[in-house]
DNA sequence: TGTCCATGATCAA
DNA sequence: TGATCCTGGACAT
């Protein structure tokens, strides 16, 4: 349902700089626990919203110090497009444009934060493969002097802002990587191949709001379907295929527990 | 009706 | 490393 690796927290950017920036909103917290916040920013204008990662940043033309609103979804946030009269759930958030509402539900966070908050939020975050200006050079050292292994650093925010845990599998397995391989051990030429594997997919699934991985040739006829029933929103090679037959080498995709994620890998294509 | 689990991250120890 | 937070769908009872 809701999908909140980087993609999505781009996605909502997006429409919420199309719907809704530009316009003096309506701001409250139905559910009470960002009351005191939202009556600061009520009736003032959103400037612009960023996603840095699976950060989403909400800037307002407050007179106060506090102009931004900072959401992290979490695992189980959302943040929906609805009609005003949507009362389903508990909202924490609500943006209302004077047509429609935006609904948030859920996030592990949501703050209103100054503008020094704000810069020393964005100097946290790694590097994103989403935004234009990202840079893969201030990375690159710090993996490949690292001993952790790639399957941790891929999501480790702090080095690539917005990878998750589906990203993460897919464009391991689609490089041909183990994800016990120590960042030490990678080479230029696979950190390389990882960002432009990650820029690609990622600018796909921001562009559909699916992550689709699959190469045509590896899709069999009845995978579609399956794939798709299988919730997650597209078509890939590793996640949540435990047991099934690799699409490219046919060894039965395996399961293990990595840091305390499911992680999903083909033992046969992704040896080292 | 209840339990488990999830595309995430923090905190205590 | 494990407990915890927050929502909601799948599944068992």
């Amino acid at each position: 349902m809701s999908m909140p690796e980087g993609h999505v927290i781009h996605r909502l950017a997006r429409a919420l700089n199309r719907d809704f920036t530009g316009r003096a909103l309506r701001v409250s917290s139905p559910q009470g626990r960002f009351a005191a916040e939202a009556t600061l920013i009520d009736g003032c204008r959103l400037t612009a919203a960023e996603a840095y990662g699976k950060h989403l940043f909400l800037h307002f033309d407050n007179p106060e110090p506090t102009h931004t609103v900072y959401i992290h979804l979490g695992l189980i946030g959302q943040l929906r497009f609805e009609p005003r009269e949507s009362a389903r759930g508990q909202i924490r958030l609500r943006l209302d444009n004077g047509s429609v509402a935006a609904h948030l539900r859920g996030p592990q966070w949501c703050r209103l934060i100054t503008l020094e908050e704000y810069r020393a939020a964005v100097a946290r975050v790694g590097a994103d493969p989403l935004r234009e200006e990202a840079d893969p050079e201030l990375i690159r050292p710090r993996v490949a002097r690292s001993r952790r292994m790639i399957g941790s650093l891929l999501m480790d925010q702090k080095l690539y802002a917005g990878v998750g845990n589906i990203y993460r599998a897919e464009t391991l397995f689609r490089q041909r990587v183990s994800p016990f391989l120590p960042g030490r051990e990678l080479g230029e030429e696979r950190f390389d191949a990882l960002w432009a594997d990650l820029v690609a997919l990622m600018a796909d699934g921001a562009e559909t709001g699916r992550i689709d991985t699959v190469r045509p040739e590896h899709m069999p006829e009845q995978m579609g379907r399956a794939a798709r029933d299988d919730e997650h929103g597209g078509e890939v090679y590793v996640y949540r295929r435990e047991g099934l037959d690799c699409l490219i080498c046919g060894t039965p995709v395996r399961r293990q527990d990595l840091e305390g994620r499911n992680f999903f890998w083909c033992p046969g294509c992704q040896s080292e």
